[in-house]
DNA sequence: GTGAAAGCGCTAACAA
DNA sequence: TTGTTAGCGCTTTCAC
């Protein structure tokens, strides 16, 4: 059997409406009768039900969060964000995750949703994020983080893909690189177009083409082969641009597995900023997403609007940041020794 | 307003039981009649509420998870695999993260307690996981994962620990290792313990003493900077075996930082198994946990006490694999040629 | 300051 | 097969 207020009453000798005003510290009560309330409660090892509170109008105190991915640490990090702040506002979070499939996302949403939450927050799985037509039917406040599709009018909290990618390019062209491989995990993704677009953008401004983009998925495998194939195919840039993690570990993957050192025969860049990517030799020039933030203003809009904000939707961009290490260098630039052009460049190893 | 049972009752002329028994599938509602309350949920855009549902008694669908840190990649891949168990069985997944303090994981047990779940996944943030008593009494089945306390008694799983470090020091001996450096996290967890005893016991078969061992922490940034002190006191193991993916990364810094290449210098073995262990230059030999294997096996256990079943408690370990990869070679071996003994570090062969 | 009682959305027992 | 009704644990008027 459960305890429940009714016993906790009974055994304080009080009603029940006393003990809720207790453990809810709304209606003043007195001390002593609180006292032995608090007592009767520890005794019997009650807590409180919260889908019982919710149930009875009292405002819900859960948020749902919707990701297309839990294996990937920055859907993760964005969520260690989002828990330390929701559970600083007595919320609790309850989380799914769509593996990137539209119908998987509709589904989690509909049985997130059936919790009545007070909010939700979601990275959709595509740029169509055609079930956001259910969060907004049922009214229910909610903020889109990452992936925000380009036709999308509501709250919503990105990074500046545009100005990231613009970092990462003016970076290797003031180095000297003309001809970079951008490695995109796929286009159909509004925000990965969008860091294309910086970087385009940068290229244009020296007068120079746009450099070529690969799609190498969303995945660490699919990257590695997709990268691999590239250089199979004879592609010699100077330098490699990642837009996601898994790209930046393609890369990696496939030059190691050619042989070609870095920066000494190309450089790198490589997207999101983990601690592993200080510790490997070169430690390497990345893309900082300032993911802890990023969480923070998710919620904050968030909670506004569980508050009742009547403010008109807001789009806001977070600045990322160049970290610049070492897997960056002038093309031929100094690094480049006779040991590591010891000439077997070109054939893959093992 | 939000739509209720009601609602879609009144609009589709039937009563609430009927509507009830629609969605739930219980007794059989005619065919007709099925069709037109589910017709009328979806011109109201009705969806159910589960914490109602809950409340009157019927069986919940939630499973709470419990873990000390959601930016350990170890976590979150434990709570993607359970996340797929939990849903394929129709649960949702409420987590929290304790953050390594006893206090805040007896809070957030709780919070989450509170939902009144059908079930508990915990990994606690140290040995003593006082709150278990928590769980305990409110006689819901939970399962221990990961650090079990060496007195627990309920149900739990984790990795084979002892043979993790087995398996790890018979590949460095094997290879001509005498004098390692193990890095702990913690000799207060118990399964960090298990994993020396383990390593002890490979050296002792051999009449070696147990190598030493240095506790650098739980996180990345204190590893590193322990590792550096090792290193500055003039330590010159052979080889460096990490016992948790944090030590793991601040020996790669550490070793980095003082110019020491792997393996020429120094081999070497990791723990866990990251994609980024084998993007790096050398990859990393490291042992592998089998978490998603974790999270299953976890599952299966909390189903079944979910179940109702009888069965005495029962403590699983899951053996770990040795990846073997490029970062250990014999001590002074082959791999140590004359253009790797100039100091840059981690330019190995491939 | 406290108690009594209504009712949140739903399910389960029972009656029809 | 369908409708009616009594609660689940809690909060919230509204008397007292």
């Amino acid at each position: 059997m459960t305890i429940s207020i009714k016993e906790v009453a009974a055994l304080a000798g009080v009603s029940t409406g006393t003990v809720s005003n207790v453990f809810n510290g709304k209606a003043s009560v007195d001390r002593k009768l609180a006292g032995r309330v608090r007592e009767a409660a520890r005794v019997l090892g009650y807590e409180p039900n919260r889908a019982a509170a919710q149930l009875r109008g009292r405002p819900a105190r859960v948020v749902a969060a919707l990701v297309p991915d839990l294996n990937n640490p920055f859907f993760t990090n964005l969520l260690a964000s989002l828990e330390a702040c929701v559970r600083e506002r007595g919320f609790d979070l309850i989380v799914a995750s769509s593996n990137g499939s539209p119908r998987e996302e509709r589904e989690r949403l509909g049985a997130l949703l059936a919790w009545q939450p007070a909010g939700l927050i979601v990275v959709p799985c595509d740029d169509e994020f055609e079930s956001r037509a259910l969060p907004a039917r049922r009214r229910v406040p909610f903020v889109v983080v990452d992936r925000v599709p380009g036709n999308f009018r509501g709250d919503a909290v990105s990074v500046d893909n545009a100005d990231a990618g613009r970092l990462a390019a003016e970076h290797l062209t003031g180095l000297g690189h003309g001809e970079i491989l951008v490695a995109a995990s796929t286009l159909g993704l509004q925000n990965i177009r969008e860091r294309c677009d910086g970087i385009a953008q940068v290229f244009g401004g020296l007068g120079l083409p746009a450099p070529p983009v690969i799609e190498v998925g969303l995945s660490f495998e699919q990257a590695t082969e997709r990268i691999g194939t590239f250089l199979a195919g004879g592609g010699h840039p100077t330098a490699f641009l990642a837009l996601t993690t898994f790209a930046t570990l393609g890369i990696l993957t496939a030059l190691r597995e050619w042989n070609r050192s870095i920066p000494g025969d190309v450089s790198v860049v490589g997207f999101d900023d983990y601690s592993w990517m200080q510790a490997v030799s070169p430690p390497l020039t990345s893309i900082r997403q300032p993911v802890e933030a990023i969480g923070r203003e998710a919620w904050e809009r968030l909670r506004a609007r569980i508050e009742g904000s009547g403010q008109p939707p807001s789009r806001i961009r977070l600045q990322c940041d160049l970290m610049e290490r070492a897997s960056t260098a002038p093309p031929n630039g100094p690094r480049r020794m006779p040991a590591d052009a010891g000439g077997t460049a070109g054939e893959p190893a093992g």
